[in-house]
DNA sequence: GTGAAAGCGCTAACAT
DNA sequence: ATGTTAGCGCTTTCAC
């Protein structure tokens, strides 16, 4: 389907050979006659002659294709926009995207990695749908570079968010608005994700450059779902009233939907008597709430747009670079105000 | 990269010619003795030979190779059900998949049409990423099939959701739970989405069957939101007690969140004062709720399949047939309940 | 300035 | 039962 129309018939129509049809269609910077230049053009233009690029592939050995391979795309709702990062630079620099989602089955990755070297592609990226360590194929070429994720024992040029700077912008801005007393909503997995322990590292770093003391019982845990979220607030609740939060920040913004569920139903309002903080910027979920909820932003466009240019060779990078951090924004909406007057500051702390 | 070894490699070491070992590696019935068959295979193996997919594709002028084009997953987070659906069957049948999101961009789909094009795939599917007539690129092959969308003046086999369906077993649903006062919040777009009419038809069929008198009052409209929801939801409450519908279905799942947002506002219980239903089966949505709402399913999955299946001529066609109607089944959670007893059923009604 | 010819890695007639 | 050869559509030296 598609080019039936050849070279060869660009250049019979022009009256010319191939070779010049090639060199003309290139732009290469041989010495032909504006002249013919011009017909070669037309007779191209006329029969709607465009390269196949297959056989281009094969002589030049540069097919101008990329392989992005994902452990799963199909479940991760928000994970579309590292895709559309990597799709922009790519069809911005001409290249056009295989795209496999392996379910993260290390069977079906090795499988897709070796039909996209069949293919000869030209750059690889492997990408995972959340920030972890990735074990990946044996057959990872050494130009892949991953995406949202890293790998000690293999490395390669890795993108990652700034989840340490994520994690402090957050807590800051709680601190800005007066809080002293702040809960860490935190994931309940073992090992704990990544992105858990640096986003609390984030938590602990603010803390301490502002002289707040950190208390343990404000570190709750549970499930990454809403439920898990409901849960672990309700034990921030039971805490006697003068030990609890004035804010919480949550490992994400599906927890943080539940920490609204089980304010809302001890009769809190937020933010006047709680304020929070979520994690991800999450479609349909983040900015829905009521009050739409303040949240860091996961940087995913951005970072697919960084592995893809790395990936091509457009942005430099020195293969033996730590995993390059991207800066998490904070995204304020409605559910961050001062703490109620009179509020517990914490036991013996500076109000 | 990849693959450097080539045939002649395998040729030269296994002692044979090359096409001896392009016939073994390919099983073509001819009779090589099965001795050598062993030795050419042994040989590939040892050297690690993998067939290079664009001499292959040059040469066969069949690349094995798929393209499918939406106007936009990035921005749809259950879009990626459809792509899994059109991997899994690309990936079985040994066809790798090119993908681009255009964002609806009328010139980059045109562009990406050509690329594919270029890039010679075998089969192309255009897809939407909800239910929508569309007016494709005009280079769009014939060969092309559409997914979640058709066009009438350019007509391809073509899938999209049994929306009739689905908007009649979400109100049978109800009827058998014993509404007679349903609601339908709809959304409020102008045009109106085709989606949208036909659940709604599907509304009104399952009215007449069960000799349920349709009430206006209980059609009402709102953004395509959460808020939009929750608006339309106060023109139902702010009806006069017995004209109040018992049980809502929802337009969508996002417009359903506010629904519940609505209710819980009034101090209304769901299901016990009132039962609602939803429809997409959004991820992180639908089941997050409180309580987890009842809802049709999209198909994204199965279409996605059935569209590839035909695509690759996997699945007969005649390709005049109208779009394939997929079902659309309904996923029942605890938003429904009975009518609380001696709710009103609808003035003069048949209780 | 332009054309002839070799060859990218592979398949498929056609020989033998 | 296996090898030779002619391309697939294109790029790129090298001649003229």
């Amino acid at each position: 389907m598609g080019a039936r129309v050849t070279i060869a018939d660009v250049a019979a129509r022009a009256g010319v050979s191939i070779s010049t049809v090639s060199l003309v269609l290139n732009n290469k910077p041989t010495r032909i006659s504006e002249e013919t230049r011009e017909r070669v053009r037309q007779a191209a233009q006329d029969i709607g002659y465009s390269p196949n690029k297959v056989a281009q592939g094969l002589r030049r050995r540069l097919t101008h294709t990329l392989g992005l391979i994902s452990d799963s795309i199909a479940t991760t709702p928000y994970a579309g926009q590292m895709l559309a990062g990597a799709q922009d630079v790519a069809r911005e620099n001409g290249y056009m995207l295989f795209f496999v989602d392996t379910g993260a089955d290390a069977e079906i990755e090795e499988q897709a990695l070796s039909q996209m070297q069949a293919q000869q592609v030209d750059a690889l990226i492997f990408a995972a749908m959340w920030h972890r360590e990735v074990t990946p194929p044996t057959n990872l070429p050494n130009k892949a570079v991953y995406l949202d994720c890293f790998s000690q024992t293999s490395p390669r040029p890795s993108v990652v968010p700034d989840e340490i700077a994520g994690g402090r912008a957050a807590v800051q801005y709680l601190v800005n608005a007066g809080h002293r007393r702040i809960a860490y909503v935190d994931v309940d997995e073992n090992p704990p994700p990544i992105a858990s322990k640096l986003r609390h590292r984030g938590y602990l770093a603010i803390h301490e450059e502002n002289h707040l003391p950190v208390d343990p019982a404000l570190h709750v845990k549970g499930a990454s779902t809403h439920d898990g979220g409901r849960q672990a607030t309700e034990k921030l609740l039971a805490l006697p009233k003068e030990e609890r939060p004035t804010a919480i920040f949550c490992f994400n913004d599906r927890m943080a939907a539940g920490v609204y569920t089980a304010l809302r139903s001890h009769g809190f309002e937020i933010p006047s008597d709680l304020s929070v903080v979520g994690y991800d910027d999450q479609q349909l979920v983040a900015a829905e709430l009521y009050p739409p909820l303040t949240t860091v932003a996961l940087p995913h466009y951005e970072m697919g747009k960084w592995a893809t240019e790395v990936a091509l060779g457009i942005r430099p990078h020195s293969g033996t670079d730590p995993p390059h951090l991207m800066p998490c924004p904070l995204i304020t909406r409605e559910s961050v105000a001062p703490p109620p007057v009179g509020a517990p500051t914490h036991p013996g702390g500076e109000a």
